[in-house]
RNA sequence: GCCGACGUAGCUCAGUGGUAGAGCAACGGUUUCGUAAACCGUAGGUCGUGGGUUCAAAUCCCACCGUCGGCUCCA
């Protein structure tokens, strides 16, 4: 007999190997490593993959035992803490149907079906609770392979798990398995069917809050099942939890709604209608400081601007090809003059328009139009929220012409100008490829043609990326970017996309160097997204306190009595003719009192004059964040500041 | 659109069937001040809207509107 049919040579993550006796699990080679391993070991990472603990291991695997200190265990924490869920919470409403229970980032949900009542925020104590006595049970979770497959649907049927039943259907040559509960004599309590993996026991589940409940669908499926689901989030120490509930609270502090009113930045209106936007002066100062950043970006690297109509006869967007694959989130149609006119819901057929205006050249090639162009799209009443998702909202929308041949130069173009502009705003980024989905318009070499040059500029640009395989839209694959603000959180940023369908709807062409007509490429893209969503996100990045070159207000000086006025004015008066934001507040308050307002405000730089002032030129410097900075000449702060703003600080 | 919660003064909130309250902001006056809240006073609400129950409704019931948390989609 060889020795590889009684013994298994593992690989470790260090290089060694260890031999098992055949049949041995990840616990038992945890075991021969070290005691304090095994007592730790919570699971193990199995050629990469993320397994059950008690896993039984093949010759020639490689192996590392996870314990709680490795990040993949959380994943192993979170969904055993998921079923732990569901089944506290089939113990208090033994009427509930369980559906599924993902984890999801920093937690997981768990959707349920529960006839005759409707979860509170006051049962989801009642379930920690619950949930804290399955942990201190430290039930063994043991997994299950379903030897007869229709009989365990048949079970599942009688038990009125209708969700699971149609789940185990679906993957009945999956070889399924069951996760069972069971207590310390072995007997079952309770299973759900799952893949896993899982924890060993759920007495390691120690630090979770449920947070939230909602509503859902069986599926994602809105004509199914209405479900209810709970948010519940899950860490190994309470600590841990206890900083990722703190982190919820900095998320909450940053709300751009809030931050709207402390710093008056926009409103909303039931008179007017939600989701349509008020920019008020402070936040209207922004948005113009950064759309005039945007235009001498666009201007710089050869951009033309262009305005085009917010109404347009339905012709045009029947041609576009709108109305057809669009029409759900248009707005339905005003008669003028007989005619059907709709509100536009995307610039590319306005500037398609321009473009066709006259017959172009290769020379004239690339074309690159640029519109902060506002669109207005129906959006169902539910999701409206805050500046993030509106009804009416302004694109820094623009749409190149170019030869094939251009096109990953343009690409390429269209990355740098997207990183300097993401970096300006203290934006970390990743990109995603999102290629051909199942769906689809043009020919397969249109598409590999496409998708090529935008793979070809992240490469040479060496941007790293991940590729969204069939992620892409139906028309276009794209590359969408990701952002993470000031506390890491993602928040959806710029889109470049090749679209194949336009340029054919609308017959974009240009006379090439064989004197023949040749189909254009034409790129879509949009770096800020819209200036709403934009400038919420902002809001949240810089929790209100926006740098200097973005402030509404730069300056605010405060004269210290009614004396001082006059001087305030004059320098009130300088710094205005050097172009910055300031304003005076004189007042009949204590300056203590206006400097706390001017404070919360968040204005970055206070001026207090009084009499040594006055009698020098000079100015008292306060700074938002770093305090008293002493007093200096009134010109050198001006040149101080005007640096600051002119380098976008 | 669907599920759930919520809607009281400009803002933050108290008020669970019996005469609508507080703090801040606003306004008037006094104070003229040196780096995060001076003092006194005045005014301000059809309690989201409409209907119902009741002797009596901010409070209980119904409908609608809006907001918030999600579901789906996306800038």
């Amino acid at each position: 007999m060889s020795k590889v049919e009684t013994q298994l040579t593992i690989n470790l993550p260090d290089g060694s190997k260890r031999n098992l006796e055949c049949g041995a699990t990840a616990a038992d080679l945890a075991q021969s490593i070290a005691q304090g391993l095994y007592r730790k070991a919570v699971g193990a990472l199995i050629n990469g993959e993320i397994r059950d603990l008690f896993s039984v291991l093949s010759d020639g695997d490689t192996v590392k035992i996870l314990t709680a200190d490795d990040v993949e265990s959380l994943e192993l924490l979170r969904h055993s803490t998921a079923h732990v869920m569901a089944e506290a919470v089939q113990r208090i409403f033994p009427q509930a149907k369980i559906a599924i229970g993902p984890t999801i980032t920093d937690g997981f949900y768990y959707d349920f079906e529960i006839p005759g009542h409707t979860l509170s925020t006051e049962d989801l104590s009642k379930i920690e609770d619950e949930m804290k006595r399955i942990s201190q049970e430290n039930q063994r979770i043991v997994r299950h392979q379903i030897p007869d497959v229709d009989k365990q649907i048949s079970e599942f049927k009688n038990g009125g798990e209708k969700f699971k039943a149609e789940l185990l259907e679906e993957h009945k040559h999956e070889s399924p398995t069951l996760y069972l509960m069971q207590d310390k004599d072995g007997k079952t309590i309770w299973n759900d069917l799952c893949r896993g993996p899982h924890l060993p026991n759920t007495g390691l589940i120690k630090a979770f809050k449920l947070l939230k409940v909602s509503g859902s669908y069986w599926r994602a499926d809105e004509k199914r099942e209405q479900l209810q689901r709970i948010y519940a989030t899950c860490w190994w120490k309470t600590s841990d939890l206890e900083d990722y509930l703190k982190r919820l609270e900095e998320a909450e502090k940053r709300d751009h709604r809030k931050l709207s009113k402390q710093l008056d930045l926009f409103s909303v209106h039931d008179e007017v209608g939600p989701g349509l936007i008020f920019w008020h002066p402070n936040l209207a100062t922004i948005r113009a400081t950064i759309e005039d950043f945007w235009r001498d970006v666009h201007r710089k690297r050869g951009y033309q601007f262009v305005f085009t109509p917010h109404i347009a006869s339905e012709q045009l967007y029947e041609i576009s090809g709108h109305l057809q694959s669009y029409g759900e989130n248009m707005y339905s149609a005003m008669d003028i003059d007989g005619q059907p006119y709709r509100a536009k819901p995307m610039n590319c057929p306005g500037h398609i328009m321009i473009y066709r205006s006259r017959l172009r050249s290769y020379r004239d090639l690339p074309v690159r139009f640029a519109e902060l162009g506002t669109v207005y799209r129906y959006e169902r009443s539910g999701v409206l929220h805050g500046m993030l998702r509106v009804r009416g909202f302004t694109q820094d929308d623009s749409h190149i012409f170019c030869t094939p041949e251009q096109l990953e130069g343009e690409i390429n173009g269209i990355l740098d100008l997207i990183d300097f502009m993401m970096t300006t705003f203290g934006y970390k980024y990743k990109a995603y490829l999102a290629t051909r989905p199942e769906k689809y318009l043009g020919t397969d070499e249109e598409w590999a043609m496409a998708t090529g040059a935008l793979e070809a500029a992240l490469k040479s640009r060496n941007l790293d990326y991940e590729v969204d395989e069939g992620g892409g839209v139906f028309y276009a694959p794209k590359i969408d970017i990701k952002l993470y603000d000031a506390i890491g959180r993602e928040w959806q940023g710029p889109t470049v996309q090749v679209d194949l369908n336009l340029p054919k709807r609308f017959d974009v062409t240009y006379i090439g160097e064989d004197g023949e007509r040749h189909q254009a490429v034409m790129v879509h893209r949009a770096v800020l997204g819209s200036m709403e969503r934009f400038c919420g996100g902002l809001i949240e990045h810089y929790a209100g306190v926006f740098p200097t070159w973005l402030a509404p207000t730069q300056v605010i000086v405060l004269p210290i009595s009614d004396r001082h006025q006059e001087y305030a004015a004059q320098v009130l008066a300088k710094l205005r003719a050097a172009d910055v934001r300031a304003n005076m507040d004189d007042k009949s308050e204590t300056v203590n009192y206006r400097i706390r307002e001017a404070q919360m405000q968040q204005i970055p730089f206070m001026l207090i004059v009084g009499d040594k002032e006055a009698a020098d030129s000079a100015v008292a410097v306060r700074h938002r964040r770093d305090g008293d900075l002493g007093v200096q000449k009134v010109d050198d702060f001006v040149e101080l500041i005007t640096k600051e703003i002119k380098e976008r600080k």
